[in-house]
DNA sequence: CAGTTAATCACAATAACCAG
DNA sequence: CTGGTTATTGTGATTAACTG
């Protein structure tokens, strides 16, 4: 933590003294320590009738709802206790502030009765951008949370009574700007660089998805003779391929255990896992006698919904929901590596989606036993199978590793942006 | 009664369970 | 196999139930 906050040029104040606050050890000798209540005011304005609704968001953005997204939310009948607000509130709200929902308005408009608008008690003495980063800055470190009287998770209540009686670091007013200032500037930097790792994540998965596609559909030789495929999806392969119906390649199968302490399997977007079925987590059956047996190496596929199902060859012996789909390698002349990554494309690309059926395009979506034998795929010669499948293993690390890496930074760089702001607004570092 | 506090809703995503 | 349903989580709200 220190290491990362000497990144920085640190400069620190001439005098420190002890604040006699629990959450600040302590704070430059000429700051002062005063009540919210003393610094701001509640305000109680009437709602105009031309007023939107502003959301405060757990980023501490105060904004009309409408800026940032218009879905997923619902309206009141009868706006019962709402309340005006104006650009330059500091807004807090009562019941996501231990999340960070504090922020300073953008907007004139209208909110619920659990949000706090709040203004400088002697107007310009305050500057609210200041406050406002403070204390997200005590809800990122839990201390808003710390101060909850309820019970339930979201109970915090950080209403505008509790936030009065805490106490604030106040610098005087010039030096409160200046590190709103700084902080605008460090921090729209580092998100900035976040957006560019996050980016170039997207990037690499698309690569990657990219090579993959091309290595199962046209192998791994881009300078092959190729023909077509008479597959919709695909178009041309390479001349020297043939084409099977998955019923000559794979065969279904269906045994019910009959039999219990077996470990469950469960098929997600991640792989064939063991489920724990005593951790109370996920949907439990209430007889698993019912399930049926997948064996290491053979498949199992979530065939129930082609949205959020998948596809995996399983490294256990288990029982899987008699719902899905398990199949083994009946062909000699098919590698297994390859065909899984060809299935999985299937999924990923909305392939097998085409051929669905269902009530609901949304959730319940299968892809009936018929269509997936009669589903038609490429065959390149066994020996290219393994290649491919090789070749594409290398990619995945490859790109893992890189995702990983920016990942990571991504990591470092959030924490190094709540260390800066928690260093600047104690006044652990002098900004300039 | 108004203002708080607790409970509940909505919606999306994931991974299923169950009855006929 | 088909159609219907569900548990859980996160984050934005709304609304019912208390309390003085």
């Amino acid at each position: 933590m220190e290491s990362t906050i000497a990144e920085i040029e640190v400069q620190r104040y001439e005098a420190y003294m002890n604040s006699g606050v629990s959450w600040v050890k302590e704070i430059p000798a000429h700051w002062e320590l005063k009540k919210g209540k003393w610094l701001f005011q509640k305000q109680d304005r009437p709602v105009r009738a031309s007023d939107d609704i502003v959301t405060c968001f757990r980023d501490g953005q105060v904004t009309l709802r409408i800026n940032r997204k218009t879905e997923g939310f619902t309206n009141a009948l009868k706006e019962h206790g709402y309340q005006g607000i104006r650009k330059g509130d500091l807004v807090i709200h009562a019941m996501d502030a231990f999340a960070g929902a504090i922020g300073v308005s953008d907007s004139d408009g209208k909110a619920t009765p659990v949000y706090a608008a709040c203004v400088p008690r002697i107007s310009g003495s305050v500057n609210p951008y200041f406050f406002a980063y403070l204390l997200r800055n005590m809800a990122k470190t839990g201390f808003i949370e710390s101060l909850a009287k309820g019970i339930r998770e979201r109970s915090t209540d950080f209403r505008y009574s509790d936030f009065g009686e805490l106490e604030l670091t106040c610098p005087p007013l010039e030096e409160q700007t200046t590190i709103v200032d700084f902080l605008d500037r460090k921090t729209a930097q580092i998100d900035q660089a976040i957006a560019q790792k996050k980016r170039l994540i997207e990037q690499l998965q698309e690569r990657r998805q990219i090579l993959i596609q091309r290595g199962v559909t046209r192998g791994l030789n881009p300078d092959v003779p190729m023909k077509d495929s008479g597959m919709d999806w695909i178009g041309q392969i390479p001349a020297h391929w043939e084409v099977k119906k998955l019923k000559y390649v794979v065969k279904i199968l269906k045994r019910i255990a009959n039999a219990t302490g077996i470990d469950v399997l469960s098929i997600t977007q991640r792989g064939v896992k063991v489920k724990d079925i005593n951790s109370g987590e996920g949907q439990i059956a209430l007889d698993y006698s019912k399930y049926q047996l997948v064996f290491r190496g053979e498949f199992a596929m979530n065939h129930m919904d082609l949205l959020t199902g998948y596809v995996d060859i399983s490294n256990f012996d288990g029982v899987v929901s008699p719902d899905y789909r398990v199949f083994t390698l009946t062909n000699s002349k098919f590698d297994k590596h390859y065909l899984l990554r060809l299935f999985q494309l299937c999924y990923k690309c909305r392939v097998f989606y085409a051929y669905g059926q269902g009530v609901s395009q949304l959730g319940r979506w299968r892809f009936p036993a018929e269509n997936f034998n009669d589903f038609i795929i490429p065959q390149p010669p066994h020996g290219e199978q393994q290649e491919i499948a090789d070749a594409i293993d290398k990619i995945e690390l490859a790109s893992d590793k890189s995702i990983n890496q920016a990942e990571l930074q991504i990591k470092k760089l959030r924490e190094y942006k709540s260390i800066l702001i928690n260093a600047a607004v104690t006044g652990k570092i002098k900004v300039c």
